[in-house]
DNA sequence: ATTTGCTATAAGTCCAATATATAATTGGAC
DNA sequence: GTCCAATTATATATTGGACTTATAGCAAAT
């Protein structure tokens, strides 16, 4: 059974002539009196009466007409369905960000979007980065904000921007008066940071590496904020990136001026993947966010 | 948009695969990938990304499975609902009977056929020739049994029966007791007849003319009880078909032994019309009804 | 790096839908 | 009844599209 055999049915049912229906289906009529054949061979009844002049729908044909009509319509719909979501920029977006970024980058990305695009719903996982990709391999989030650089050659990524690190110091500290800081002066200090799973201990860890230190942990959270509130408490110093730039009473910020001593963020694709238009709209609005020096 | 490509879609789907999607729906992979992407040219988006090993829906993907699953769901169910129709003795049947023969024939034959088949819903419709004849061309009655023989190029018939005619008199008539009759010796009677579109009152007269007897005509009814009636009451005399003969206290039924002075009936369906399964049995039913002599 | 498993591409085959031409049938006009 | 106009069915040829086989391309696994 073939879609344009039920076309060449309705069309003879509502024009009530071979001749005429294939005229409207732009087809010949031979051509069409043999689908028509082969429909009813295939059904094994007789869809029309051939009284000579004019042609009348059998019982069967009657029976056969509201659900090739049915059929015929669900295609259609089916069809404009697809296409309404593929012109409209609506429908469902799935991002992931790492808790290092979500709270200081997305508001305002995120509040832009919304009143650019009032159809799209954007629906935000907070999670770290592991389970982040996990989630974006299994379909589960169509774009992730993370840091760079990423190891894995089925994604696509671009940055969106590079930030400084900023040591954060009891204000009662004797360094925190500085402007800048080199992170082996920090060599002796008891170190905050972010619990394993959170790739910025990974980049503390990795900038204090580079200048010769070994971070002494002795407190470890998986947010920013508990880390500076025990900083503030005196507990230790700890590392975070600009963004997380909070001013607060009791906490000193200082630039770390280490070369390289920097976190880079970006978008993460899966390679091969298929964006809707509000997935790419909302891909592109994030490319305006990005900074030169990133 | 073509039936085979929802089914290798909905395969593709099913499977995760389009190879294993191509096995199943026995086809070479390389047609099946070649369907899916002019589905997805003629639909303008990509319906699975294609991950090397393994194939997931996009998110238009997954609005079209459903609808796709749905549309050849109901291809299914129409040629079923049609294989149904055509394998049980089922569904309706439309008959036209005229009224000097629907009393007295119809009851047995359709009782006995709808003991046979309970499935089956008989609708008849009594009324007189011409106007079945026209329901009967316009499809709105399948068959009709009628008098015969019938003019018309465009039907085909089959007799019944032939019955001979009777002379109703009343009890005290003169000629009440005979045992036969011919028509010329009513020559003088007052005549009760049916009304003009009744096609036994052309009978009754076109008999008569061949006996030389011109009837008077003092009543005239759509129903030969009314005129059993009026005969018994002494207004006149009649002729009725052998079935129509029904005892009665005031009336008395003499066969009329002219050649020729009998009715004929039988069934008519339209040439070239398709009878679904009921029609046609019930059409052999009524053939097991006819009498040799007819 | 090599192999394996999968999809895409290329080239050629074949069937089925189509077009043209014509026959057969019917309905209406004369 | 015969002829003409209208309509559907049949015959034959053409063509377009789905199919097959073979192979390339690519990612994942070993």
């Amino acid at each position: 059974m073939e879609v344009h055999q039920l076309r060449y049915f309705c069309a003879v049912s509502e024009t009530g002539s071979f001749t005429r229906a294939a005229e409207r289906e732009q087809v010949a009529q031979p051509s069409l009196s043999q689908q028509i054949m082969k429909l009813e061979e295939e059904l094994g009844v007789r869809l029309f009466d051939r009284l000579g002049r004019t042609v009348r729908l059998t019982g069967f044909g009657q029976v056969f007409l509201p659900r090739a009509r049915a059929i015929l319509g669900e295609l259609k719909a089916a069809k404009d369905e697809v296409a309404e979501r593929q012109s409209s920029v609506a429908g469902p977006v799935s991002i992931g960000v790492i808790p290092t970024i979500a709270p200081y980058f997305l508001p305002l990305p995120l509040a832009l979007f919304s009143r650019k695009y009032p159809q799209a719903s954007i629906n935000v996982a907070e999670d770290v980065t592991a389970r982040l990709m996990d989630r974006l391999r299994a379909g589960q989030i169509d774009l992730a904000i993370l840091a760079m650089p990423l190891r894995g050659h089925d994604v696509e990524t671009f940055n969106l921007r590079t930030e400084r690190l900023y040591a954060i110091l009891p204000r009662a500290h004797r360094l925190a008066k500085k402007r800048k800081i080199m992170l082996k002066e920090l060599r002796d200090q008891p170190f905050l940071l972010l619990r394993e799973d959170h790739c910025f201990r990974d980049t503390a860890i990795e900038v204090c590496k580079r200048a010769r230190v070994v971070p002494k942990v002795v407190f470890e959270s998986g947010q920013f904020s508990s880390i500076l509130a025990m900083v503030g408490a005196g507990l230790g110093i700890s590392i975070v990136p600009e963004m997380a730039v909070e001013q607060r009473p009791d906490c000193a910020y200082v630039a770390v001026s280490d070369d390289r001593a920097s976190r880079t963020i970006g978008v993460v694709t899966l390679k091969g993947r298929y964006l809707s238009r509000v997935q790419q709209a909302f891909l592109a609005h994030l490319h305006t966010f990005s900074q030169k020096d990133a």
